[in-house]
DNA sequence: ATGGTAGAAGGTCTA
């Protein structure tokens, strides 16, 4: 089972790059991040013609997370948990069954960017990580076969950007966002690009200014993190690197896993 | 310090 997780930057205005590349790439499961869209403004039809199930979690404007899938979508939960008040739409779970009679618990997640900082929205970041943290040490009690996929908006090391010094007072890559992630991290999630692919210059985003995308000069923020269980599960991952360089791209580009489920 | 680009909107806000 190949599940994606790809941050399309508004999937109106991705329309034809995305169904190309989900006709190209294989994937049996596709976390969106930054659908901005409303669940009634999705346009559901092009997906669902092309033989895709389809769960979504939007607002207006901007955020909105969905979750693609050839299979059933089941036991969809929408928002995170532990905060009744938060209105962004930034994450989405729900179980899908593979072809070898294993399941798997997906969380699509789009993490909050947290600039400027200091500030309000890097407070709000890091409380927002603090509740990934309680829901994610929820599913390592339980022993779930589960994936944390999306856009984390962290950067983990400083071999994750072209040009680390120009990252050490973002949002992105300040110590306490680090910090915050590791201690995600280190209640057992694998890192499954990392596992795949240890070495230098392996992004998954390249701003659209200045050409950094020509220059290469990108950073790896779009993350799958694989429970143990899943972990037993991994077979392969890797960028779609591609999908950047075609005609109206996101500003992200996928990253994928295959596990034998 | 500024501006560079893009998307959803049809205001600016967000990134």
């Amino acid at each position: 089972m190949r599940i994606a997780t790809f941050n399309i930057n508004g999937v109106k205005a991705r329309l034809p790059a995305l169904l190309d590349w989900l006709a190209r790439a294989e994937a049996d499961v596709v976390c969106l991040q930054e659908i901005k869209s409303q669940d009634h403004t999705f346009p559901r039809e092009p997906f669902e013609d092309a033989g895709w199930n389809l769960e979504t979690h939007g607002q207006k404007g901007f955020n909105g997370v969905a979750i693609l899938s050839r299979r059933p979508i089941e036991d969809v939960t929408r928002g995170l948990p532990g905060d009744d008040a938060d209105e962004q739409a930034r994450y989405i779970e729900a179980t899908i069954s593979g072809d070898a009679g294993g399941a798997i618990r997906v969380c699509g997640l789009y993490l909050p960017n947290g600039n400027p900082t200091p500030g309000p929205k890097y407070d709000y970041k890091l409380a927002w990580m603090e509740r990934l943290r309680a829901r994610a040490a929820e599913l390592i009690a339980g022993e779930e076969t589960a994936l944390l996929a999306g856009d984390f908006n962290v950067i983990p090391q400083p071999e994750d950007a072209a040009r680390p010094e120009a990252w050490t007072e973002d949002a992105l890559a300040l110590p306490e966002t680090r910090a915050a992630w590791r201690r995600i991290v280190n209640q057992g999630w694998t890192d499954a690009i990392r596992a795949f692919h240890p070495g230098p210059e392996v992004y998954t985003f390249w701003d659209y200014q200045a050409g950094a995308w020509q220059k290469n000069d990108g950073i790896r923020i779009d993350h799958l993190l694989l429970s143990p269980q899943a972990a037993d599960r991994l077979a392969g991952a890797g960028v779609d690197v591609a999908a950047r360089g075609g005609e109206k791209p996101s500003d992200h580009t996928p990253a994928w896993v295959d596990l034998d489920l």
